[in-house]
DNA sequence: AAAATCGTGTGATCCAAATCACACGATAAT
DNA sequence: ATTATCGTGTGATTTGGATCACACGATTTT
């Protein structure tokens, strides 16, 4: 739990024991590769703190075809967000693509925290500003930009994953096809 | 400000004095139409809250072609959110469709509210988590559909928009060009 | 160790949407 | 009132990327 309290202390201070009473809402969960911690039409009850491992949150179309809304890696948070937020069905999956550990929490000790702790509320004010610019980017992104663009800003944003994780699986991110990922760098 | 109080009080409630301290960081501005509130390499000072009006928050790329991140009216904030928040200059305009009127702020506005009022910032923070869930399924629409399924979502978000804003502007948000959106309620 | 599946490259074909081009009524500007 | 330019529809042409198809080495599975 000690990258717990790093992680939130990069934004806020914490006395030991307003860490302790934090830290008591979230449970540790080991995670094997191809384990799924989210299936569509799942009441999504919690949203997850990765502290290892590599997962992706992706949906399905009707033809079957997959989208990858969010990789996460250690220090990111994910879930099916809006399902989570709205406490509704997910319409999405999360699996372990890296086997790893997260820490799990319900929305009842975010909104509990946020309440009893003025200072939790500032940390997920201040990580959800990220999250929304960070989305505001990739919006522009897919607005605008080739599959060569796309393909050059996720290898500047994410140099690591680019090793780590199959080219199906980042065509999947960027909105492009396997095949034509794969003549960018060719080419 | 009556409409300020009503908006925040939709989510916190505020004493007179609360309210009163919370109005100080807001001043009222006219606008009319085509005038620009923010030009792409200004400082992005404010954020702005839509009392009246629509407005068009855009960008442009190299070949001078426009993308729409966010179309905004009343009850809506808006601002080039990534320069505002890192206090950077702006990439984006934000322009004037129908003339109105707006209440902006500083990002220090918004940091000193959260600061000294809980609920200030419980208010900034549910807002947020709107704006991270809506921008979440643009992004999900972005990457998996058909101009015909944008623009039927698009219709069924903002029906009103649909008929007040040019098409083609609406295919600037959607990210398809004018002539398809065109075919698309023709065939 | 053999068989299946996975990850990846690459050629050939196809197609949806972009681009180019023009028309024409409705606003707006001079 | 006359001249621009705006908003929109619609035809013709082009094109970038999807799709289909196959190859082949590297992992996994049995």
């Amino acid at each position: 739990m000690d990258s717990l309290r790093q992680h939130i202390e990069e934004i806020i201070p914490l006395t030991d024991a307003e860490f302790d009473h934090v830290q008591s809402f979230f449970t540790l969960k080991k995670v094997r590769k191809h384990q799924y911690l989210v299936n569509e039409g799942d009441e999504v009850k919690y949203e997850y703190l990765v502290l290892s491992g590599i997962y992706r949150v992706f949906y399905v179309d009707e033809q079957g075809k997959e989208y990858i809304v969010q990789f996460a890696k250690a220090g990111w948070w994910m879930s099916d967000y809006e399902a989570f937020f709205k406490q509704g069905k997910a319409s999405m999956f999360i699996e372990c693509l890296v086997a790893g550990e997260v820490l799990y929490a319900t929305l009842d000790a975010r909104e509990q925290l946020s309440k009893e702790l003025h200072q939790m509320e500032h940390f997920f004010r201040v990580k959800l500003t990220n999250g929304y610019v960070a989305q505001q980017q990739r919006i522009k992104l897919l607005l605008s930009s080739t599959p060569q663009q796309r393909y050059e800003a996720f290898a500047r944003l994410y140099p690591d994953l680019l090793q780590q994780v199959p080219k199906k699986l980042i065509a999947e991110y960027l909105g492009v096809s396997r095949e034509t990922l794969s003549r960018l760098y060719a080419g």
